[in-house]
DNA sequence: TGGCTATTTGGTTATATTGCCAATCTTTCG
DNA sequence: CGAAAGATTGGCAATATAACCAAATAGCCA
């Protein structure tokens, strides 16, 4: 791995570390509904606020996420919703891996 | 978030984590390529043996890769080649921060 | 069997992440 | 202005990750 390639793996690291928490995953299915503000996410997503605004703030830096201000209130929604392409493939491979721990458990 | 939900977006972080290491992404776009032996791999990472190795069993763990033996190497593969997908999008991310990075310089 | 290669595992240290609390900042409104 | 609501930031303790070295394991062959 050159210096070049460890730079471009690190980039693609950092955007795909910024979804690798099941909280922002939650954020990031909910915005994929619709947006929302902070005080609604911390409601559905059930923790303190601040934590709540640190994880916007990780999707927001890694350009996942958008911001916009309305009073008081700050609105997130999704920048790039192609990430929800991910969510595919991972159940294809958590039904996968269920699949065999059911033929495991067939075969005994 | 509920329970079940919870566990459900707890499952898909665990997938998406086991993806969220530059290394680990250099290694899922090798095996895209062709079958690997940890040796091999272990040259084109560039760090130790043990390092690389435990880079493949997080990957493995997670439903990725799948190894299977040859004497006394193992060769990995990609199990589940769909988390290719990933990359389209995290380049479309990429891309936009870069151009909005650019028109920023553009403006001033 | 004993040595050799390939791989995995254990242990340690350094670093990063997470979540909560407290404090701060911003905007609205009485 | 001053209070209140919404959001962000700083700090801290707990936990998780990562990389290396050393040691153990597994399979092959003389």
């Amino acid at each position: 791995m050159d210096q070049a390639q460890k730079e471009l793996f690190e980039a693609r690291a950092r955007i795909i570390k910024a979804m690798a928490h099941p909280t922002r995953l939650f954020i990031v299915d909910e915005l994929s509904r619709q947006a929302r503000c902070v005080n609604e996410l911390t409601g559905l997503v059930g923790s303190d606020t601040s934590t709540v605004s640190k994880h916007l703030s990780i999707l927001k830096n890694a350009g996942l996420v958008k911001d916009e201000k309305k009073g008081t209130q700050v609105f997130y929604s999704l920048k790039t919703p192609c990430i929800l392409n991910f969510f595919g493939c991972v159940e294809t491979v958590l039904k996968t891996a269920a699949d065999e721990s059911r033929a495991l458990v067939n075969r005994g």
